[in-house]
RNA sequence: GGGCCGGUAGCUCAGUUGGUUAGAGCACACCCUUGAUAAGGGUGGGGUCGAAAGUUCGAGUCUUUCUCGGCCCA
């Protein structure tokens, strides 16, 4: 009988998420409302936040650090677009570039079939098939963590405008004069004629002749080591041909010693590391010695040597150089140069002003750049260096070596570093750096920190490489006039070839007739074409000029770029230069950058250590939702930890907010009402429904200043604390007397629900662009509109709401109540009471308190079933507590002597 | 190997310009409740702030070294 008189929640949420078998049915929803379209009608005219896509590599499953970056991006967009802002999403895909090439070659191998029998346009086709392929997966694995963009219109670097629009760029930097022909070392095979990227290269055993050669000291600052000899080791004889340069490392010490043996070093001094003396002397059968100095390498600055072959013609300086890569593991501790021929050496003399230059061809001949050698193979020139260096006294020693070396995967032949020919970018002829650093300078970085990163990386990196000697890209639109060998700089032509990509794409470049592409004004048999394609940064780096100044929907500059922190190298950086060189400002306003996701240990995951999560099993086992709490509550500043220990965390918490929202729907029966916060009568509330309004005012500021910031896991944990401290463990336990068992004319119970009204609301929005599941599932239950939760907007709370006097009088009454609360548990302990109504307080209060404490019913703050306040002569609270006597009312439960005074 | 960033309770995170016994939520333990019930409430335990040394009257906060981890480069 009793149970009829009291309003229980009823709701038709339950308790159960089930978000794995849930969560794509609200996929459908939106896709059938056009949600997209939705969000666009909707705040159509008003200030755009565009948060530009970094285009993920369009291969293989989607991962951890994709999911935590989409999943990021797409709480931001639509923390923009609850803020009233038209938030614009628009994905993207990499699509050229060398994994993709392999992809096909790998299914050539496997069909016995050889690539260089196939047309380059059927193979780049096959290309652009593969990564459609996988641009559909990873489309539908992106929505189904519910990241709401354009899918429908998204961008890839392959489209055929991207395609022009490239040619486009890349005619700016030749007009301007900023892309330059130079030289650069690759790994180059002379048995194919061709360059190797790294991933193609096994390493195997080979037999390398060893030489110790000498190179005499021209000058110095070190008075002692004037006419000594430096000596140097090297596998590779064949290189010191090349040579331009000497390198040392400034915190080795080295030593200066005297020979006494016969021959031709004989009464000679040589120079090399200290650590690396028994193993010299011993390599070259040196027993007599004085040790004449020793000295710190960095007394080498400003020294300049002299080639071996000085006397047959090699008559130019080579300087010492400092360089870090130097060490006592093997050889002299000063090492040899050849910019030609090693990255280390290339890197270290363009620092230092010393160009590479093309000494090989591509069949591994010497070319007439090299005096004496020239047209001479490589493989056959050891042993002509090595009788060189003995004819001019400059061979200490020779031998063999077995060492691991580079090989082509392919026909299995050593390789060698080789300078080809590449197309570089100049980061001083026109400010590029300069540009790039006040660009940087303008721009917001979320964290602070990766301003510092960025700048420190365009402070020191060279010459930007664009060229790549594969056919998975957009061509290079270079012609070079035979005779001149200038190359040609004509916006015609530029513009012309950007119109047929347009049309057909870039493909004709490797199969149609030249003269197509250069158009009536010039004559092709006069040009060479090249057949270099675009590195695939510059692609990347020039999404703005096709997608952010393309599409009307967007914005230029894009309001804001976010990717891994890796990408400071990457994506940042070369749109940064791109824009810069073109644009003289970089494409976007800000950067937010987050860390890796690591395992629960904070080491990276992999396949070895067993420790890798896929999103895949995340949504399998506990939903979306559950992995953008994650995201939202990590701090992406740093490293982001995830394993199921952390996850299941995280779903108790959901579980927290979900039964916070259970109990608003429960006592509002599903019934919602859309309350105009302006039109609430404060005075008309009870004091505490005052107060929680001015908690809500208090934790909408709290909100505001942490979006501000993007400092989201601050913002899900104020509003998680928010849900199970005020709400959970406060109002919703004291109002569930009111709620269940007050008459449903009651003044306070319409109050209350007035409260769970705007609470219900204000709640669904904040955690919506988070919860982006749950908040929709609640929102089609209670609303009546058929549309998203995503297209509202969070609720402007009126400022009549802040009441800092009630905060600072309700602060004391809670310390009253948290009194009282450790007193009623002193008698549950002894087992005098179990439930807090069979409670009655006894509470003791100063002058003070007592005053503040005035017309406030604790028994209904403590929930038990009386109390009373007395005023005493101490300082602060003293609560008694005992057993309230009389009998239980079978509808509130409460304990009376007299009958109840609301069932009886 | 080099550059940069980081290490605060089991977990996710706060800790102002160096200033009392280092905080929160969750998890955990115990108790209550059985009208939010595969829920809810109360109370409580838990940290040599990665390690060591130094500066200081005083260091989680500043300096140095080491260590572990991450990213980038070589």
């Amino acid at each position: 009988m009793s149970k009829s008189q009291i309003n229980l929640p009823k709701t038709a949420f339950s308790m159960k998420a089930n978000l794995p078998l849930r969560e794509p049915e609200f996929l459908k929803f939106w896709d059938n409302i056009n949600l997209y379209e939705e969000l666009r009608k909707s705040r159509k005219g008003q200030e755009k936040f565009v948060l530009h896509d970094g285009p993920p590599y369009a291969n293989g499953n989607i991962h951890m650090g994709t999911a935590l970056n989409k999943i990021l991006k797409d709480i931001i967009v639509k923390f923009h677009q609850m803020d009233g802002k038209d938030s614009v999403y628009v994905p993207g895909w990499d699509c050229h570039g060398l994994p993709i090439e392999w992809k096909i070659e790998e299914q050539y191998k496997k069909n016995k079939k050889n690539k260089n029998e196939v047309p380059i346009v059927e193979f780049r086709k096959e290309c652009r098939v593969f990564a459609e392929k996988w641009i559909d997966v990873h489309k539908d694995q992106f929505k189904r963590l519910g990241v709401i963009g354009d899918w429908e219109n998204y961008y890839s670097t392959m489209s055929f405008d991207a395609e022009a629009q490239i040619v486009r760029e890349l005619g700016k930097f030749l007009k301007e004069g900023s892309l330059y022909r130079g030289f650069k070392p690759v790994l180059w095979s002379t048995v194919e004629k061709t360059a190797l990227a790294d991933a193609e290269v096994e390493y195997q055993d080979h037999k390398s002749d060893t030489i110790y050669a000498s190179f005499k000291i021209k000058s110095t600052n070190v008075k002692e080591l004037g006419g000594g000899e430096i000596i140097i080791w090297t596998t590779t004889p064949w290189t010191i041909p090349a040579n331009k340069a000497l390198a040392y490392n400034e915190n080795l010490t080295y030593v200066l010693i005297k020979i006494t043996d016969d021959g031709d070093f004989k009464d000679k001094a040589i120079i090399i590391a200290e650590a690396l003396l028994e193993s010299v002397t011993k390599d070259c059968n040196i027993n007599k010695y004085k040790i004449l100095k020793k000295f710190l390498g960095k007394e080498f600055k400003g020294t300049v040597c002299r080639h071996p072959f000085f006397e047959l013609g090699y008559d130019y300086d080579i300087p010492l150089l400092e360089a870090n890569f130097v060490t006592t593991e093997q050889g002299t501790g000063i090492v040899h140069c050849a910019p030609s021929h090693g990255p280390d050496d290339f890197n270290l003399c363009l620092n230092n002003g010393i160009k590479a230059i093309e000494t090989v061809d591509g069949d591994g001949k010497y070319t007439n750049n090299v005096l004496l050698f020239e047209g001479i193979h490589i493989f056959k020139a050891n042993s002509l260096v090595i009788e060189k260096l003995k004819e001019q006294k400059k061979l200490l020693s020779n031998g063999e070596l077995i060492h691991s070396y580079p090989h082509s995967w392919r026909s299995k032949a050593p390789l060698v570093h080789r300078a080809t020919p590449q197309w570089f970018i100049s980061m001083e002829s026109h400010k590029l750096r300069d540009k790039a650093l006040k660009a940087i300078d303008e721009t917001t970085f979320y964290p602070n920190k990766g301003k510092e990163r960025l700048k420190s990386m365009i402070e020191t990196r060279p010459d930007w490489c664009v060229s790549r000697q594969r056919v998975w890209g957009v061509p290079l639109p270079i012609f070079l006039n035979k005779k001149t060998k200038e190359i040609l700089v004509d916006d015609e032509v530029f513009e012309n070839i950007a119109k047929i990509y347009e049309k057909e794409g870039s493909d004709c470049w490797f199969s149609d007739d030249p003269q197509k592409f250069l158009g009536k004004k010039y004559v092709a048999e006069d040009y060479e074409k090249l057949s270099d394609i675009v590195e695939v940064w510059f692609d990347s780096g020039s999404t703005h000029s096709f997608v952010l100044e393309k599409r009307n929907d967007l914005k230029w500059p894009a309001s804001m770029y976010l990717e891994g922190s890796d990408q400071h190298r990457g994506w940042f950086h070369s749109s940064l230069l791109q824009s810069c060189g073109t644009r003289g400002k970089a494409p976007f306003e800000s950067i937010l950058s987050h860390g890796f996701v690591v395992d629960g240990k904070g080491l990276k995951m992999s396949k070895s250590l067993g420790n890798v999560i896929s999103p895949e099993d995340i949504l399998k086992k506990y939903g979306a939702d559950i992995l953008r709490i994650w995201v939202a509550s990590s701090n992406y500043a740093e490293d982001l930890r995830i394993d199921y220990g952390i996850l299941d965390q995280h779903s108790d918490s959901y579980r927290k907010i979900r039964n916070t929202f259970r109990y608003l729907l429960g006592n509002l029966n599903d019934k919602f009402e859309d309350i105009d916060l302006e039109k609430i009568n404060l005075k008309e509330l009870p004091e505490l429904e005052q107060f929680m309004l001015h908690k809500l005012y208090c934790l909408n500021l709290e909100f505001e200043k942490y979006f501000k910031n993007y400092d989201f896991h601050n913002l899900y944990k104020e509003l998680l604390n928010f849900c199970t401290v005020d709400l959970s463990a406060f109002y919703f336990d004291i109002r569930k007397d009111c709620l269940y068992c007050d008459s449903k004319e009651s003044d306070k119970r319409k109050s209350s629900l007035t409260l769970l009204n705007v609470i219900l609301n204000s709640l669904l929005r904040w955690f919506a662009p988070i919860l982006s599941f749950t908040t929709e599932e609640i929102y089609q239950l209670v609303s009546k509109k058929n549309k998203s939760i995503h297209l509202e907007k969070f609720l402007i709370f009126p400022k009549k709401f802040l009441n800092s006097k009630l905060h600072d009088k309700w602060s004391e009454l809670i310390k009253i109540r948290d009194a009282c609360n450790l007193s009623i548990e002193e008698k549950r302990s002894k087992k005098e009471i179990g439930s807090s109504l069979e409670a009655e307080l006894l509470i003791k209060l100063d002058e003070k308190l007592s005053k503040i404490s005035k017309n406030i019913d604790f028994a209904e703050l403590c929930i038990t079933s009386k109390s009373t306040i007395e005023v005493h002569d101490k300082d602060g609270i003293e609560v008694q507590t005992k057993k309230a006597s009389g009998n239980k009312c079978p509808v509130c439960w409460k304990i009376s002597k007299e009958p109840c005074a609301r069932h009886s």
